[in-house]
DNA sequence: TATGAATGAGTATTCATTCAT
DNA sequence: AATGAATGAATACTCATTCAT
């Protein structure tokens, strides 16, 4: 159900094994690539080259380079919104201070798995044009943020869950950068920063 | 103390105000570009252009394409500096609150002024080697933070200015990423989260 | 006596009715792109996925792209033979104006039947080295239109042959090119053409 | 005023004398190998390398490949249409046999220079989209034919002009992919084609 | 000092052809 | 026989940088 003409979408959905493992070969490839050298370091000969394929292969998967990009997104964003409905349906009933620490949770996790790799890819994220299913992942994911705020009782539920997706951003990609890694303390922080802008007494 | 053989130094001090004027104008077509095109968009044969001079002459007063980028960075932290000192100084004595205010607005108002090429710049910025005044002007205004919060009691304040700085960027880039222009707004917004971090009832 | 090692003759003469639709459905697909698309859309890939087998099995009926060219090349001369051949049967004893009139006829019905096809076809067949069958296609079609000259007494048959159908192939192709596609007319100014180098009377 | 933001049109009208010669030598270049490989052979960097030059000068000349042959043949339609005028003045007042005859010379003495060349050129006007320049040159041709045609009160001169053209071509591409070089034989007959159509007894 | 012509390594992408399954 | 995944040389084009004038 993936499949069309479009540029940023996978060319073939690998049915074979062989296929599948080509596929998830330059996708790792790709990801290791923006991890070491950020996006500068990707080109289409040397994912193909890490990915252990020629370039034509490449370009049998991933009519453009931006889809490859693109699909790492969309995977990102897939996962995120699948560890955050998680997060969100464990916390349900216990308070907003149980919910939010859940998100956060769960968003520091996400980000700590692989940070480099997570820190690129939001950042290629906001150059590229996004396909229509990366897109609704972001719709649904905020969507689902604005309902537990607002379930809450929270004001102004949507201008607060861009505020908080924003300074959680901006706390955890510094963090990264710093080359931070103590989860705890992290997550202390961040919890503080979304009680204040809450105006919960954490 | 600012040539060098670096890359990123300017190549020659302009003492003379032709050198001056020719200096500005290609920092000033630059900045325009990046503000149109974005990064992508920056060829230095682009930016000769815009300037009204010739690529030769590009180089003979920056010794890469680097160079200018690391320029603007350099003066955008020196001028954000300045509006900080500036902040704090007019704020000093009248509590932790106003003084908070006066940093959140002359960031926002920093920001502002052209919000596309200060995004630019900052996420630039992270790319680049920076020069050793660069630097530094990053280092006095982290210690400006600091020390203000230091003032007032605040606990950790190095972790917390970090923190805070981080989480203004974040707000803020996104909410011009957005495209919002909203200078009492956003305040209201910013101010809300840094006194909340801070614990400051607001 | 069609098959050999060459890379412009099919690779199998099919004698299995599968082999047969799998090779009519090949060169097919390879006209129906060259119509529509050109020869800039002729790829292997398309020409097999339009035929609906694999490329694989593409180039077990056709050593090289080429021969696919060569073969539509070779069907269409021999189509063109015995189109003529059945016309200068039928104008047999009847004079030459009777003769010419029926060879341009059947030229033109030719050209008209599939007009993009022939057309591109035409075209190719001037960059490929072209098969001894096809070469001798061509000097049997060449003999068959002198001898037709030689028997109505007309000067330097091979000559006027020649230049009969390089100005009817001239003008046949503007025609085809600018969309023309009314017979009769078309008819009538090829006739007036040939009847003039001729010096009959039309 | 030649150039402009087409693909097709030149990039940089040479001022300096070192850039006509490098332009020149580039179209030079691709002429040479039009005429030993044709189309087929006529790559960027083979041009560049052939001219002398680098592929990145080539570029500096030509905003794409398309836009080197469509010079080539705007100067071949311009070179063109300036003998055909010449033919057509020198022959006024002289009755059409005199007017066809000279337009029949210098349409020969044109292919005959360069025939390899005339030939790919004409070839690749036929899949180039033409700049306006180049169809005014050809419409301009036209129109100088029609007019001659009508002046003579040749009936429906638009369509006899495009017959007269078609198959003048048919004829001497076909002689010159012959390899023939006789330039008063070649004359006689196309004058026989010419007049024959025309119903002149020649 | 200024110019802008020239450079050439580097980039994305295509496509005829092969070969393991 | 058939498949389609894999190959990789080739192609058009860009852009930071140099250097002769």
């Amino acid at each position: 159900m993936n499949a069309s003409k479009s540029r940023l979408t996978p060319r073939k959905t690998p049915r074979q094994e062989r296929s599948a493992a080509t596929c998830a070969a330059i996708l790792e490839a790709a990801a290791r690539i923006l991890e070491t050298s950020g996006s500068a370091g990707l080109t289409t000969n040397h994912v193909a080259m890490l990915a252990g394929v020629s370039v034509g292969t490449l370009y049998q998967y991933f009519p453009a380079k931006e889809a490859i990009l693109a699909e790492l997104v969309r995977q990102m964003r897939q996962d995120m919104l699948a560890d955050f409905v998680g997060a969100v349906r464990e916390a349900e009933g216990k308070g907003l201070t149980r919910a939010v620490d859940a998100m956060v949770s769960a968003s520091l996790r996400h980000h700590l798995r692989r940070p480099a790799l997570a820190q690129a890819l939001e950042h290629e994220e906001l150059e590229l044009k996004l396909d229509k299913e990366t897109v609704q992942l972001k719709a649904d994911m905020r969507d689902l943020i604005v309902g537990v705020l607002r379930d809450h009782g929270v004001d102004q539920p949507e201008r607060t869950a861009f505020d908080l997706m924003s300074l959680s951003r901006g706390i955890v990609d510094a963090a990264v950068r710093a080359g931070e890694s103590d989860f705890d303390d992290l997550q202390a922080r961040l919890r503080r920063a979304v009680a204040g802008y809450l105006g919960i007494l954490a």
